[in-house]
DNA sequence: TTTGATTTTTTGATTACTCAAAATTATGAA
DNA sequence: TTCATAATTTTGAGTAATCAAAAAATCAAA
């Protein structure tokens, strides 16, 4: 049985494979993303590789194997199911569940993962937009726009947010920018890093293009 | 924080005070609880001794401290609260919720638990009869007969099962002995180590003594 | 009260995870 | 190509939890 903490190597792994282009994962990135230190991480790195749930190259870093992609999209299956659960059964708010989906994820057991997924009616996303992987491993890939590269002026409505951070969830949650809303983008100035949105909800709001990139849409 | 080993040691440890007569619980008791060899729970002991949880005697055993018994009375509470949710809102077995409240008491989080109390109602009774803890630490005290030392032939009704080994309540489930349920104790021999009941649900049933003081019941 | 059995503690190790700081390797600008 | 900088790995160490087996203490008969 994998560790809470191989549980967590793996997952962040997967999501950084997801996002970087490059083939490999370097430990430094794992180390940041975890809050560990860097020899930590390629400690923990080698671990994974003599599991055979990572292939790992000194000095260039990692990629998920066969099954530790498996195991991964497994934990990251738990964690999502859990998130919406939270939210359509329990009540809390979309923008607060990462943290308690972050543990519970390693104490839910399959049993108790098939009832929530029956319970939820075998749902496609999570509160914040991301795809819940199936119980077979199946994770359904989207390439929605987001706020920086989507048409202007042309009404979208929020598809995903990606990135999980309670702070950042906070402030979109404050502009109205929750997954399903409406809104369009009215200009964006690179020079002033700022994106200027039409919120259906919230009105007018200005964002960076950091911020504005994590927010993906979909053309209505 | 205290770690899942630490929360596990201080709940056992206040679940065989509970039952055992005398104050002190031996540590060759907790490792039979918890399934470790007898020196893990020796050095496990010191150290819960070391942060003030228990007072150890060697040779003879410990006892909860104040701060030790506030924190296993808090485990109890997240442990029963999780098991009464799982039957009433998951829909689980009450035979079989058990394993997963091991696990699940140790990942969710204060606001969590609050918020399964107040969807359950502020339940007093877990799905075995056990006593839920409130927020304060406050453990409701109750003293039912059982089955060896309540009176013959008159109506009684389930109210508590002291024992969560899933056996034993997969046994308890096939003969028809979940809470609630009404019976009436026909006859006892000692020499035969045989309690004679009648339920009113499964019929005609004979249990040991041993398991038949386990279930704990109250005259109608 | 001696002694044999039982219980508990101690000892010596192991696994898992982590850090700080030193050593090494890679990279990119001059 | 060379060298400073950055990233990565290695080293040495510590905490937490565990076990097997030896040693010590307690208990219960005889
Ligand atoms: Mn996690
Ligand atoms: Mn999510
Ligand atoms: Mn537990
Ligand atoms: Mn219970």
């Amino acid at each position: 049985m994998p560790t809470i903490a191989i549980e967590d190597y793996l997952k962040c792994i997967y999501l950084e494979e997801q996002q970087g282009k490059k083939g490999l994962v370097p430990t430094g990135q794992i180390a940041t993303a975890l809050s560990v230190a860097p020899g930590t991480a390629t400690a923990m790195v080698k671990t994974l590789s003599d599991s055979g749930l990572v292939h790992y190259e000194p000095y260039s870093g990692v990629q998920l194997s066969e099954a530790g992609r498996k195991l991964a999209v497994h934990v990251l299956r738990r964690h999502r199911l859990v998130e919406l659960f939270l939210v359509q059964v329990i009540g809390m708010d979309w923008s607060e569940v990462h943290e308690d989906a972050d543990r519970l994820e390693h104490a839910v057991s399959d049993r108790l993962i098939a009832r929530i997924d029956e319970m939820l009616g075998h749902p496609t996303l999570d509160p914040h937009g991301d795809p819940i992987p199936t119980a077979s491993g199946v994770v359904a890939e989207s390439n929605h726009p987001n706020l920086v590269n989507c048409d202007l002026e042309r009404p979208h409505q929020i598809a995903r947010i990606t990135d999980q951070a309670a702070e950042f969830l906070r402030l979109v949650e404050r502009h109205g920018l929750r997954p399903g809303n409406r809104l369009s983008v009215l200009s964006r100035d690179e020079h002033a890093d700022a994106v200027r949105l039409l919120s259906k909800d919230a009105g007018e709001v200005s964002l960076g293009f950091r911020a504005a990139s994590k927010i993906l849409v979909q053309p209505l």
